[in-house]
DNA sequence: CATGAATGAGCTTTCATTCAT
DNA sequence: TATGAATGAAAGCTCATTCAT
């Protein structure tokens, strides 16, 4: 079967993909407000009128992360079911587990973003884009969650689904008000213990404890 | 004894207070980029100029508005253990659901601003004033847990003032992530169940089940 | 004869045609500076590219539009005259009048923009196309000026073909200096008689005067 | 009697006055459209955000220049009427038609800048402002036309009025639509008479037949 | 000849910050 | 200490123009 490749379909695909690269490895290294939009055509090797041929501006680039970040992470995560194996309450809560897991050491940026959309994103990024992108993710847990119920008896969909967004506020909420002793990620010669906080382990602490909770275990 | 009045520094304190207040009252309208110093001089009813004779810069303005607001509700916290009367951990879980319930009501946005701290407070305040606030924060917390464990048996002091961590990381998240539904205040005409929250009703309910975890209830 | 039509020639002449038909579409929507080449091609529905391929620029195409807007004017005059049965001054009078009133209710916006050739057409548009035009229109007025003499007895070619200067004038002054009460297409409460003009009325009076001045009536 | 002078007044008047006669400088030499903040700045030895303080934008400053330059020119004929000795037709003939020629000779610029008006000016400078400029004139004119209706037996005040509008306007038209021969300002190697315009005579000659016409003389 | 994505110079405008008063 | 006019760096963004397809 020969591939059809529609090439200025590619290309575009190409381009949004650069563009939010370049613009996610800056928000690793400078602040959201600093960041310009010179940086990031620099950095993705564009002109920075080619950005504005796809993104409206800057909150809709970083809009664009969140989105596209957090898709990835459930694609994946709708992908590692197949191989998981999950029969019980407790594999479930283990896959879930481990899945948050994953979501604090390779999607923390992701999720931090998040913390933007309220005060910056949403005010200036494309509202239909957005919604469009939100319903992806929507339609995407509300699979991942029907395929979870169906391998484990006695589970709720909608426990699960909801579950989900306990799990990215629990993550966003750690990554913004635990370890207050840091500064600018520079830690403080003040010592205040219980404020530092260890967020892998925090954070699968407490989305355990909730998993136990819903699946009543 | 007499309390000396210095007046330069009542006059100090009360512009420092208009200042945060206007800044504190523009955030829950417009978004935290299209802030302008020129707005918070109009809605303080001061000039321009006297803002910098207080705050660094506008970042370092929200900064303080975090910690006072912070600060001021843990103080009322502490204030109102006295009356609380709690002897046991159940009294302890209910008083602290109570404050949960007080921290959504009159301190979400406070919990919201420190979304900014990473992106874009801790880039530009003042990093001594800061820590101090800090510091006192981590001082009231450590009273307000040590009262706590004096009136009921068998808690540990450090797990007390880590559910304090806990306790506003939740609110926090929630407020980030919950709600996707909604795009910029307006509700979206899209129906995603589970996503939508009560804000009140998950955090105590998830800080509830943390509470019972760590007073092993 | 029979008449070799070139396709592509008609083609290109079609092309020019909706191009300046699309800017002359946007002129009475939209103030110059902000009509942009991406409205034209759009307007126009050609690609942006294509646009350059017939004009040097912006400014070309609105030159374009003067020129020949005007010369259709004076070409469909000079098929006029043969209609009119002038022989008197008198007759010719009537003509030129009748000639204006025409001119007043469909060539104005032609003769508006004209006001942009000082300061903005003929700083961009091609020269050699421009004056190219102008002779073309210098030729049509000459052989319409010459018809009219020949016409009438007693008057002076000069005087005729000047009249088409004036005419054009007077017009194009009443609509840039007259009704100062309107303000970007909105009336003005305020009230100020004398400012305001019928410019009909005002062109016919004042060319009228010119007329009877220069044919010695 | 003391002058009080507002200092704070004073330097605004003087800004302001330094930014409109660096643009009014500007556009006697430069196209309209290639004009920049930045040259203007640059001009007027002020920062480029201090034209801000005191412009809303471009248009805003050609606006002012419009408005003021017209009334230079109408409150130094208020004062002239004085010393004119006017107490005929004839009188009055003169003296409008010497103040045409003063018109052309000094305020041609801003007589030209008009065109500018209903294309770009008006869309974005501020409305309040202009249409109290234009009020401002309108008095003026006003009382103009009635010292010299006291002065002149059997004259209208209302023509006189609008015989002000007719000379703008035939002033403008002037110098948009003749000298077509003139190419951005340079004449152009082919012989076009009648086209070409002294616009002083031309000016004072249509003016005067005008007069002529409402005083019937 | 037609296309429209890519370009990037350069625009207007903003706004934190300064400093003379 | 309070003021607010002046500053000017730098931002976001536009859009005429180019050019590979």
């Amino acid at each position: 079967m020969p591939r059809t490749t529609n090439n200025s379909y590619d290309r575009a695909n190409k381009r949004t993909f650069k563009i939010r690269s370049a613009a996610y490895e800056l928000i690793t290294e400078i602040p959201f407000a600093d960041i310009t939009m010179t940086m990031i055509a620099e950095r993705a090797q564009v002109a920075k009128g080619t950005i504005f041929n796809y993104f409206k501006n800057k909150e809709d680039i970083f809009m664009a992360i969140c989105i596209n970040g957090y898709l990835h992470y459930i694609e994946r995560m709708e992908a590692a079911i197949e191989q998981a194996q999950i029969t019980t309450k407790s594999d479930l809560k283990e896959f879930l587990l481990a899945q948050t897991r994953l979501q604090v050491r390779e999607y923390s940026v992701v999720i931090l973003i998040t913390s933007l959309r309220r005060f910056s994103l949403e005010v200036h990024a494309d509202r239909e884009q957005t919604l469009q992108g939100r319903v992806r993710i929507y339609a995407t847990l509300d699979r991942i969650a029907n395929k979870l119920v169906q391998a484990v008896p006695d589970v709720d969909v909608e426990a699960v689904r909801h579950a989900f967004i306990i799990q990215g506020s629990i993550l966003n909420g750690l990554l913004n008000f635990a370890n207050m002793n840091i500064f600018n990620n520079i830690e403080c010669p003040i010592e205040m213990p219980s404020v530092t906080v260890d967020i892998e382990v925090e954070a699968t602490h407490l989305f355990g404890i909730y998993l136990d909770d819903i699946l009543k275990m």
